[in-house]
DNA sequence: ATTATTACTACGACAGATATAGTACGTCTG
DNA sequence: CAGACGTACTATATCTGTCGTAGTAATAAT
């Protein structure tokens, strides 16, 4: 199991990610981080609504209802250029950070 | 900067790293964090201490008191078996939650 | 005597992750 | 047509690791 402590700091990143593709609702994202990560790693659905809170009081993220007319009522969630630069500093940040980590890791038998 | 979020997941790991080496002590262990990544990450004191306690009652670490005639007397920590064991579970996940968290990062310009 | 350096300890606050539970709406099946 | 199932969330409370702040303790240097 993946321990998400790690993953803590790239959850945002990993969301940000899919918003860039098109943009998306909860269930969905949630469906195809399962999917791209063959069930190794599953964001629980509280992770992620509360992710989707702290970006859009950051402006990273805006939403918008669906139009729908069968079933409940979808929000969508749009990346914003605020949000496309926070990505790829994450992405610069992720490059350091492995770097680090890596410092500590052994490849032992 | 990077942010403590990801790494908090390594903090233990990184600590055992050092620790496989040769017995240590807060301090020495704070100094070579520092100098290992260039001062790009430096883990807090109170960090630190927190994370030896976390080990100690897992038993990753044991602990006995320098003999050291001047100066303050030093802790000192030595890594037990089950705490190598459990450094080498942590470098097998590394790589594991490495090729997840890269699958949504992409190198933009 | 005071300051610097080493080596901690205590305490409280915070943020992100998660468990648990519940709501709301529609489709499908017997 | 009732009840199960699937989708799409919301609310609340708790846990854990990190960190800010502060204080203690001992010795060496000035």
């Amino acid at each position: 199991m993946i321990s998400s402590d790690v993953i803590r700091g790239y959850s945002d990143t990993i969301i940000l990610y899919l918003l860039l593709e098109n943009d998306s609702y909860g269930y969905e994202i949630s469906k195809k981080i399962k999917e791209m990560t063959d069930e190794k790693f599953t964001m629980k659905e509280t992770t992620l609504y509360s992710a989707f809170n702290r970006l859009s009081k950051n402006g990273y993220i805006d939403s918008y209802h669906g139009t729908e007319t069968q079933g409940k009522r979808r929000t969508y969630y749009k990346i914003t250029p605020e949000g496309i630069t926070y990505y790829k500093e994450k992405c610069k940040e992720w490059i350091l950070t492995k770097e680090i980590i890596e410092k500590f890791i052994k490849e032992m038998n």
